[in-house]
DNA sequence: CCGATCCATAACCTTCTGGCTATATAAACA
DNA sequence: TGTTTATATAGCCAGAAGGTTATGGATCGG
C-alpha cells in the first residue's frame, strides 16, 4: 500500500475519518472537537487523524497545547482524476436505461392506441 | 464497514484491484486474463474479484467453465458525487498558487526595474 | 469416460486495522 | 509550582486483509 492513491483511498474507506473529513470542510477544528459527535475514545479520533494526516488529507498547526486540524484536499484530486476515466461507463449504463426507459414508454403508447 | 461507499472505497485501495478495473475498461475478460499481468496465485485474483464483486464494481457472466467479469462503474458514480463537494476545496488552492506565483512574478518585476 | 482447463473454496499464516486503557508530554492556569 | 486541559504514545487485543498451497467442481475435448 505504498503508492499514495491507495493510502487516499484507504483513509476514505472509514465513515469516521469521511465524517472528520465533513466537518473539516467546514473549517479548521481541534481533535476534541473532531471527537465530540464519536463515541469513540479520544486515542482512536487521534489514530484516524493520523491516518488522514499520512494520506495528506489533513495538516495541522499550533495553538497553545491544541493542534487544529485543517484540510487539504489535494489528494483527492487525484482520486477524482482517477475515477473520471469511468465516467463514460457509467453514463453509458444511464444511457441504456434512459433508451430502455424511452423504449418501455413507446411500446405502451403504442399498447394505448390499439 | 457495512455501508456501500466504506466497500468502494476498500476495494479501490489496493493497486492489483484498481489494475483490474483497468483492464475491465478495456472490455470483459475472464479471471485468466486478468491474472496474467500479475505474480499472484489464481486464488489470490480471485479473491481481488471478490471483494470488487461485493463491492458491486464487476459483475460476472458464464461462458462454458469460465466466468467473464465485467466492469460495473455505478459505484465509482457514487465516489466522484462524494469527492465533489470537495473540489472547492482542492480548487482553491490552486487559486491561492495562482496568486502567489503571480505575487512572485509581480515581485520579480519590480526588482528588474529597480 | 477421462484428462485438461478454468475457477472457487478451504485451511492456514502473517500483517494491518481499529478499538481499548493507561500513561506521557506540553502548555495554560491558578 | 501544582493542577487542569489537550493531545500523543505505548501496549494490548480481536478481527479483517492479503497472501499461500491444496483441493474440489464444472465443463470442454478427445
Amino acid at each position: 500500500m505504498a503508492d499514495a492513491l491507495s493510502a487516499t483511498f484507504a483513509a476514505l474507506a472509514d465513515p469516521t475519518r469521511r465524517a472528520i473529513l465533513e466537518r473539516l470542510a467546514l473549517g479548521e477544528a481541534t481533535v476534541m472537537d473532531l471527537a465530540a459527535p464519536f463515541d469513540l475514545s479520544q486515542p482512536a479520533i487521534s489514530k484516524h487523524l493520523k491516518v488522514l494526516e499520512r494520506a495528506g488529507l489533513v495538516a495541522r498547526s499550533r495553538d497553545a497545547q491544541r493542534r487544529p486540524c485543517h484540510l487539504v484536499a489535494a489528494p483527492m484530486q487525484d482520486v477524482a482524476t482517477w475515477v473520471e476515466r469511468y465516467r463514460q461507463h457509467w453514463e453509458a449504463r444511464l444511457d441504456r436505461l434512459e433508451v430502455y426507459l424511452r423504449d418501455l414508454q413507446a411500446t405502451e403508447d403504442a399498447e394505448e392506441s390499439e
